[in-house]
DNA sequence: TGTATGCTAGTGGTCAGACCTTTGAATTCC
DNA sequence: GGAATTCAAAGGTCTGACCACTAGCATACA
């Protein structure tokens, strides 16, 4: 498998508690939930001071593996694989992700889960999927609850498909489009329809249909993704970064089902306060 | 798109580091390749201390976006799109991936794209697939240049495409699987039929043969799959990671191609608390 | 008795400033 | 001209003090 190459942002203390921490995982000593140290003890452990230690950790939070918490402690990082939610966020913003692209890519890995966990999904799956439709036909009026059962079905069918490298990859994406889709779900003709949909997909799964599996996925996440288009039009346009070097610039317009909608991703609520500074 | 969720790995200084680097490169004041004031200048300008600074230069820099280089500078990270490289490594030796799994989701991944690339590619892309391609026909001695023009030819295929989320995502799980790669790139008559089935590729591409292009890229995958499975049999043994969470441990062996595994991971609450970890 | 309040130990967050190491390029010497 | 030297810039590390947040415990109050 995958030996992580040395990544040059790794200096030789970094990787040092990096390399620490990786040892400990692999060897079992830690697992995910698990509390490291304290900072103090275990930069004197390492040997090094708390302020090279602490940078590790830092490096180690940033991707994901550990979860520091103010007051608390720092622990491995425990539920669903994913990469780090903000990165997906500075890599669209570093090389001009579009909405369309987004919802394209889920749609091509989620339709292929789908097919994967109709051949590959146990009972236990089966009733977990039941009961989440289930929930969603149920709760037609909160749009909120809705979405939750909707990532939780979604959710069960990547862990179905047993192969967890696409199912972090999946549940990136769809934390990234999270807040959107909060503002869509909605309408309740709407939400009745998606529980419908998703009946249609647990239905195909459960009788290990593949291929009817893939399709309603496929149909599923495109009516979603009209549904959005058609609430959230209007979209901040997206940097021209006009590219001088071989850039990527991919075309603006797309074929036929896509509509490029460029993403808007204000700065927050909190977001950007004081300080204009020159980069050079 | 993303709004970047307020993640609890940020703290106050470093979200502000973060957010600031983040406003510069959505101002467009900022881009790829750009070198970034020192940390001094910085720090001052931000009004924090260098520590702080660089705890969010760290964090961005394990996210990719930044690129520090000792006794030089920090610049934005310029290249390809792709998830950090060590991330992978991680979340691997974290959810116990498995090298089939790598090479599934490339399979899966890497042929949507080729579909998309036969219907997006312009003569441009032609021109470089074709390149590539005879260059993989003249280096039939030396596997390392060959592999060179391999990633190569993928990344203009998932350039094509006209994804870059997918791009990025296959960027990061090739560049996984780089260093066995190279390994498994060795014997002469193997390199000739890679070669023959890369052409095969581009053909199909060139003629704007979605279908023709998925099946000859998921093609070519498979048969490279089975060559490295054949050369570097030998798997480093997986953690049990005995799951107490309804771990789906199913038998290790499955159907033909792929052999399912279901990953433990329950979105269930927290459960396993702290428990101070002799961490050495 | 039960709840509210306040204190405190534990743990991460920030700061300041000195010193070390690596680079890259200008400078000097042969 | 080319090689060795010098040097300034910029990142890397260290120390140790102090701040801030949490959770649990003890005390006070109703």
């Amino acid at each position: 498998m995958p030996k992580t190459k040395r990544d040059p942002s790794e200096s030789d203390r970094t990787r040092q508690v990096v390399n620490h921490i990786r040892e400990l995982l692999e060897r079992g000593e830690l697992r995910p939930g698990d509390k490291i140290p304290p900072e103090r003890d275990l930069a004197k452990a390492l040997k090094i001071s708390r302020a090279s230690l602490r940078t590790g950790i830092g490096y180690l939070a940033a991707m994901g593996v550990l979860n520091v918490r103010h007051g608390v402690g720092t622990f491995i990082h425990d539920g669903p694989a994913e990469f780090s939610k903000a990165s997906l966020g500075f890599m669209s913003t570093l090389h001009g992700f579009q909405s369309w692209q987004m919802f394209e890519a889920r749609r091509i890995i989620e339709s292929s889960l789908a097919a994967m966990a109709a051949e590959r999904s146990n009972d236990e799956h089966h009733v977990l999927l039941a009961e989440q439709v289930a929930e969603m036909f149920s709760i037609a009026d909160d749009p909120a609850e809705f979405l939750k059962h909707d990532v939780q079905f979604h959710r069960t069918i990547a862990q179905a498909s047993g192969n967890p490298i696409l199912a972090a990859l999946i549940e990136t994406i769809t934390s990234a489009m999270y807040e959107d889709r909060l503002k869509t779900v909605s309408r309740a003709h709407y939400l009745r329809k998606m529980a419908e949909m998703h009946r249609d997909i647990y239905r195909a799964i459960r009788s290990r249909d593949a291929a009817e599996a893939q399709k309603q996925m496929e149909r599923h996440l495109q009516v979603a993704e009209d549904e959005q288009k058609s609430e959230v039009p209007p979209q901040r346009p997206q940097h021209p970064r006009s590219g001088q070097k071989r850039a990527t610039t991919s075309s603006p317009e797309m074929p036929a089902t896509h509509s490029a909608t460029a993403s808007a991703e204000g700065a927050g609520p909190e977001s950007a306060q004081e300080a204009n500074i020159p980069v050079q």
